[in-house]
Order: structure tokens, then C-alpha cells, then sequence
RNA sequence: GCGGGCGUAGCUUAGCUGGUCUAAAGCGUUGCCUUGUCACGGCAAAGAUCGCCGGUUCAAAUCCGGUCGCUCGCGCCA
């Protein structure tokens, strides 16, 4: 089928052509019809008036998210009549109208303001809306620029698996598969130990890993399944040289959706995410902890983490101090930290571990990782962990790994920041959580 | 798990110091009109007994208790 897209009808102007979309809105003048069709690549008014009959007659019953094909010539827009956007100077005079599927009733009007609630029931149809159009067309750059620039700093990727063993890392709660072949397995919690046995083959490798957290949490910021951008490199001094290359890669992200999407940070009312000149600015946890009972007063020293109030407190005073949208955090306790985290050997209660903080929200958690499979091993068991039940992981140490380190950057949490969502489960098309999967879980008891 | 808020037509809300609320508005829907709109416009109509259960009261959408659901914050976590 010979069909135009509607992004390509700027250069078509004269020309008779065929386009095939849905119904975005319908404004009916008695003997003239306007329509704006929607497709893949963008809108477009188009004008359907009486004089072409059949077209005319066909086009009555056109209601919102009807598909349908239309024939017709692109015009110029009156000079008076044109409008400040995509297509907005031109239009397409229609001639023939065929409906390929008609659509119910919407239960609402479209691009109408809903409760997140009423939104999630309704995906299907709601996720056509511009603002969710607009939310997964930047996470689909956000996540092709995480590969580009990784690829060009030599990562090679790989999948990792969603059905585990075990409990791979304590600390976050995982779900159990009652009914694995009649044993037992979970949902992967991360891709970690995978990426780090990469280390092996690949040096370089980085991984976008499906992901699943079991807490009991009813927060903005939780979901129950979540994306996680990761990547592990070997022969690495220390976490820094991990994150300097999260550091690129968050700019080339920035630099690319800024680019690409400016309208979109426009219609969202959001700036581009500031930058610093030099690097990130970066301090240690007890460096920030002092920062915010300077600057904010309350109480944050000693504690063996930031409270979500205080990431936002460090991420406002080094906004206003560094211009930077982006903060690191390293030198967490490492009774705090999973345990393949490696220590500072300068003050071995703190680890050489980060947590990438953007716009007040941990968006990004990494280390240089324990190479040595004796020293693992034992802090494996100083944990009360059975190194037994890593027997698989260990191999890769055993075998002779790296110095190495890696992160892991939640896409959802990302996009949400970059766009100013209020709730992170905007930012999952498909979003899962205590009470929902698709549709509302049924109460069941146990 | 703890604490706060909310639950009124298809959607989004107003009303909630109890009584002309036999519940209001905008959007959507339906009908009629409309050849230049762009959240088109005009006229008309249909549509909720106020989440559910119970209580207080002469009287409850409005007060109280319970329950279900949603939402926000904390905890936990990325």
C-alpha cells in the first residue's frame, strides 16, 4: 500500500496521498468537517468538505479512535489559518474515506485530566493519550542513548536472566515461584551477579535487566517490576573510574533527550536537566550528611543512609551550589551494602559504594565489586550467608576475575525525574505494584 | 506495617458549620442547527440518591462507627 506518514506530508505539499490513522478529534461544521488524524509519527488536520460526497458521507459516523483510511491533497493552510505546531501550516483536503475499525464509546475525553486510578484501568486507551505518547517516547531514548554510549565506551550486552535461583542478594525482598517444575525459584531482584560473571567473557558488559521487588511499599517511587539499565566493567582502580563513565552516560542521556525532545520538556513545563561544567559534584555520605544539618538543620549524621527527605535536601543545595541537577553520594557503611561491595581499605566500615541522586530521587546505586573469591567467600559467611548457595556465582571467581565495579540505574525512576512525574508508575507503561497486575488484584485471603 | 487525605452523573470536580439537595457545573454522550474550525460554536435532552453497611437525628451527600477502594507521607527498598 502506497501510504504516507503523517510526519512526511510537510514535503508533499501539491500531492495526492493516502494515510492511514485514528480519529484524535472531530469538529463538525454541518457541510465541513475538520478531523485531526493521528498516526505513529505525528497529527494533522485534515478537511472533509461536502462537496466530495462519498468522502463526505462516509465521514458522519467518525467518532474519536476510529482507524480509518484517507485519500486526499496536501494544501497549504490559508495564510490566517495556520497554527504554531507540527503541520500546522498545512492541511490534507480529503476525497476518500474508508473506516477500518470503529471504535466504542470513550469513557472519557482522551487527553482529559484523570486520576492516576481511573488512567492505570484504562491503558489501552489511555496510553494513546500525547502525555503518555510523549513520557514513553522519551524513555525510548533515554534507554537507546543508555546502549549507545555504553557501546561506544566498549560494553558488549547481554540478557540476564528473570527466573533465579535464589535470593541472590538479600536485602531486597523477592518474589517466590511457588511452582517451579514443582521446586522453587524466584524473580530476579537484579541482574547483578549475572553481569558480574560477564566480566569474564565480555570485560565490558552492560545489560538491560527486567527486575522485580517484592516490598510492601506504597510509595511514588516503588513499583514491583522495574527496568534496570546496568553495566559492570573490569580493571577498574576504584568505584570512581564506574563513575565517570555514569557520568557520561547520564550526559550523553541528557544530551540526547534534550535534543530530541524539547518540545516535550516544553509541554511538560520542565527544564533540561542542569549539568555542572566540571564533573558531578560528589560527597562522601557523611560530607552530605554534614551539608544538610548545616543547611536544612534536622538530623542526619550517623545514620547509615539518606532519608528520602534529606536526597532531597542534598540534591537542592547542590542545584543551588554547583548547578547540577545530579549529585554522588559514595562511602556508604558497608554493613549497609550488599555484600560483594568492597570495602575502602582506607576506612574499612565505609565501602567504595555510590548512589547516583537526580533531582531528589536515588536514581542510580553502585561499587567496585570484591574480586578475590577467598575474601568473598568470607564475607560471604561473616554475613550469614551460605557461600554453598552461590556455588554458580562463584565459579566466575574462581576462575579468576577482575578488580572490577558496576551500577545499575532504574529506567522508570530516570524518565520520572527527568519529566517531573509524580508518581514513578507513570513512568511504566505496563506498571505493577501491591494491588495491581493490568487489572486490580482480587481480595483473596490466605 | 504505621499515619494523613479522599470516595458525589461516563470523566473531572463543587456542595459537606445537617433541612428549599426531589444534588450543581464543566467535559463527554444523544438529537437538531452550523462551509474554516483547531479544547469550534449554538439550542435541546438523557445521565448520579451522593462507595458500601450500620448509627445519631423530626431531618444526612453533609455528623459518628465499621468496611471496601484509591491516594499521599513514613518504614522497607532501587
Amino acid at each position: 500500500m502506497d501510504r504516507t506518514y503523517i510526519s512526511d506530508l510537510g514535503q508533499k505539499i501539491g500531492e495526492p496521498v493516502t494515510m492511514c490513522g485514528w480519529v484524535d478529534v472531530r469538529r463538525d461544521h454541518g457541510k465541513l468537517m475538520f478531523i485531526v488524524l493521528r498516526d505513529g509519527t505525528g497529527t494533522v488536520q485534515v478537511v472533509i468538505n461536502a462537496k466530495h460526497a462519498s468522502a463526505f458521507e462516509a465521514a458522519q459516523p467518525l467518532r474519536s479512535e476510529w482507524t480509518v483510511r484517507l485519500t486526499g491533497t496536501v494544501k497549504e493552510r490559508p495564510e490566517n489559518m495556520r497554527q504554531d505546531e507540527p503541520n500546522g501550516s498545512i492541511e490534507v483536503s480529503v476525497e476518500s474515506v474508508t473506516v477500518l475499525s470503529q471504535a466504542n464509546e470513550l469513557p472519557f475525553e482522551k487527553d482529559a485530566d484523570l486520576n492516576l486510578d481511573t488512567y492505570f484501568d484504562h491503558l489501552p486507551l489511555t496510553l494513546r493519550r500525547a502525555r503518555s505518547r510523549d513520557i514513553f517516547h522519551v524513555q525510548a531514548t533515554i534507554l537507546q542513548a543508555f546502549r549507545d554510549s555504553l557501546v561506544s565506551w566498549g560494553f558488549t550486552e547481554f540478557q540476564a536472566p528473570v527466573l533465579v535461583g535464589g535470593d541472590a542478594e538479600g536485602g531486597a525482598a523477592a518474589f517466590k515461584i511457588d511452582d517451579y517444575y514443582g521446586k522453587s525459584a524466584f524473580l530476579a531482584t537484579s541482574g547483578q551477579l549475572y553481569k558480574q560473571i560477564m566480566v569474564g567473557p565480555f570485560e565490558r558488559a552492560m545489560t538491560v535487566a527486567k527486575t522485580f521487588r517484592g516490598e510492601k511499599s506504597a510509595t511514588t517511587r516503588h513499583l514491583a517490576e522495574i527496568v534496570q539499565m546496568e553495566f559492570e566493567m573490569g580493571f577498574v582502580n576504584d568505584h570512581r573510574d564506574v563513575m565517570s563513565v555514569l557520568e557520561d552516560v547520564m550526559r550523553v542521556i541528557v544530551g540526547r533527550v534534550t535534543e530530541k525532545h524539547a518540545d516535550v520538556l516544553k509541554r511538560f513545563d520542565v527544564e533540561s536537566p542542569l549539568l555542572p561544567k566540571n564533573s558531578f559534584p560528589i560527597f562522601k555520605l557523611s560530607e552530605a550528611q554534614e551539608i544538610i544539618e548545616r543547611e536544612f538543620g534536622g538530623k542526619a549524621m550517623g545514620e547509615l543512609d539518606l532519608e528520602p527527605e534529606h536526597e532531597r535536601q542534598v540534591c537542592e543545595w547542590a542545584k543551588k551550589e554547583h548547578g547540577s541537577d545530579f549529585v554522588f553520594i559514595t562511602h556508604f557503611p558497608t554493613q549497609k551494602r550488599a555484600f560483594y561491595t568492597h570495602t575502602d581499605p582506607e576506612s574499612p566500615t565505609y565501602s567504595r559504594s555510590f548512589d547516583l541522586l537526580f533531582r531528589g530521587l536515588e536514581i542510580n546505586s553502585g561499587s567496585q565489586r570484591i574480586h578475590d573469591y577467598h575474601e568473598l567467600v568470607n564475607t560471604m559467611r561473616s554475613r550469614g550467608l551460605d557461600p554453598e548457595k552461590f556455588a554458580f556465582y562463584l565459579q566466575a571467581f574462581k576462575y579468576g576475575l577482575p578488580p572490577h565495579g558496576g551500577c545499575s540505574t532504574g529506567l522508570e525512576r530516570i524518565t520520572a525525574r527527568m519529566l517531573d512525574l509524580a508518581n514513578v508508575k507513570e513512568a511504566s507503561a505496563f506498571p505493577r505494584d501491591m494491588t495491581r497486575v493490568d487489572t486490580r488484584l482480587a481480595n483473596s485471603e490466605e
